[in-house]
DNA sequence: TGCAACCGATTGCAAAATGCAATCAGTTTG
DNA sequence: CAAACTGATTGCATTTTGCAATCGGTTGCA
C-alpha cells in the first residue's frame, strides 16, 4: 500500500483515489448498473474500457479499500467484486456529480434520467439506495423491506425514456 | 473546442472535465484560497504543481467555460483568472468530497479543518459562500452584507489549529 | 540608469500512463 | 470434444505527466 501523498488535504487525497478517467466509471457501473463481474464491467461499459485498464483499476480499488473480491461458488474462475462501505458512501457525491453534469454538460436524455431522478429523490433516496447497496454487497439486513428498490426505480425511468424515444422516432 | 465524448452520461462527462489530478486542485485554490494569478497558484500550491501543467490546465478550464481571464490594470503582464458560475456551483461537490475524504483518508488536521467547518455549515453556508464567490468573480452584489465571509471563517479555523499545534509542540 | 525580481508562460526531455489488439490457461456448456 | 466464457496478461505505439531550465517582457528600487 502506497503511503506517499502530495498533501493531507481531503480534496487532494480524494483526487488521489479517483482523480482519473476510469475509477469512478467502474464504481458507477457497480453502484447503478449492479455489475459484479469482470466481464460485466468490461462489456457493459458504454465508454469502452480496455481490459488491462479495468484489471489495473480493480486491483487499485481493492488496495485502496473500495472493493473486495470473492469467489463465485457457481464458477471456479468467476470472481465477485463487492463495494465496501467506503465506496457505498460515494453515492451522495455521485448524485451531486450527476446533478452538476446535467446542468453544465451536453448530457444525453436517456443517460441522464437516472441522475435527474436521483437528484429529485434527494438525501432520503440516497440513504435508501446506500442501504440497499449495503444489503447487496455487505450482507446487512434491509431496514425497510417491501419498497421498490432505488436501482429498479432508476432503471424503470431509463427504460421509459428509451421506449418514448423509440416510439416517437417510429 | 473538443466535442468528442465517450458517452452522454453526466458522471462520465463530469469526469472528462475534472477527472485528472490537477484541475480540481487549481479550482480548490481559487475557491478556498482566493488565488487569482498564475504565480499565486504556482507557488501557493502545497501539492507543487509544475508550471507547464498549470498553464495547460488553466487554458483547458477556460476552453471548458470554467474560468475566464482578464488583464490586471496594475501590471501589463498580469492576468486575473475568474471563476464562472459553472465553477462556482462546484462548491457543494467540493464540500462532499472534503467530507468523504475526512472520513476515509489520512487527512492532516490543519488541512481538513476547513472541510470540517464547511461540512458543519451545511447547504446554508455553501450558498453564502457561492454568493460571495459570485460577488468576487462575477461582480454581482452581495445578498446579505456585513456577515463575516465564509472564506475568512474557514481561514480563521485553519489558523486556530495551526496556532494550537504550535503551542502544544513548544 | 541599471539591475534584480517578478510576470505568464514555453521548451526539451525522460518517465509513466493510456489505449488497443492479441493472447493466455482454465472452466463450463452444449 | 469443441465452442464459448472466465479473469486477466502481454506487447507495443501513443499520449500524458513531471521536472528543470529558460523565454521575452514588465516593474520596483537604488
Amino acid at each position: 500500500m502506497k503511503t506517499e501523498h502530495r498533501s493531507g488535504c481531503p480534496i487532494n487525497l480524494s483526487l488521489e483515489v479517483f482523480g482519473d478517467r476510469w475509477s469512478l466509471i467502474i464504481l458507477r457501473d457497480m453502484i447503478f448498473g449492479g455489475k459484479r463481474h469482470f466481464r460485466e464491467l468490461l462489456n457493459g461499459s458504454i465508454e469502452g474500457i480496455a481490459s488491462n485498464i479495468l484489471a489495473d483499476r480493480l486491483k487499485r480499488l481493492m488496495e485502496l479499500g473500495m472493493l473486495t473480491k470473492a469467489d463465485d461458488p457457481s464458477h471456479k474462475q468467476k470472481a465477485i467484486y463487492s463495494l465496501t462501505e467506503m465506496a457505498i458512501t460515494l453515492v451522495p457525491i455521485m448524485a451531486h456529480l450527476g446533478a452538476w453534469g446535467r446542468v453544465w454538460l451536453p448530457v444525453s436524455e436517456e443517460l441522464s434520467i437516472r441522475a435527474e431522478l436521483l437528484e429529485k429523490g434527494g438525501p432520503a433516496m440516497w440513504d435508501q439506495f446506500m442501504d440497499e447497496l449495503r444489503h447487496e454487497h455487505l450482507g446487512t439486513p434491509v431496514a425497510a423491506p417491501g419498497r421498490p428498490s432505488v436501482r429498479a426505480t432508476l432503471q424503470a425511468g431509463y427504460e421509459a425514456v428509451v421506449a418514448r424515444k423509440a416510439s416517437s422516432a417510429a
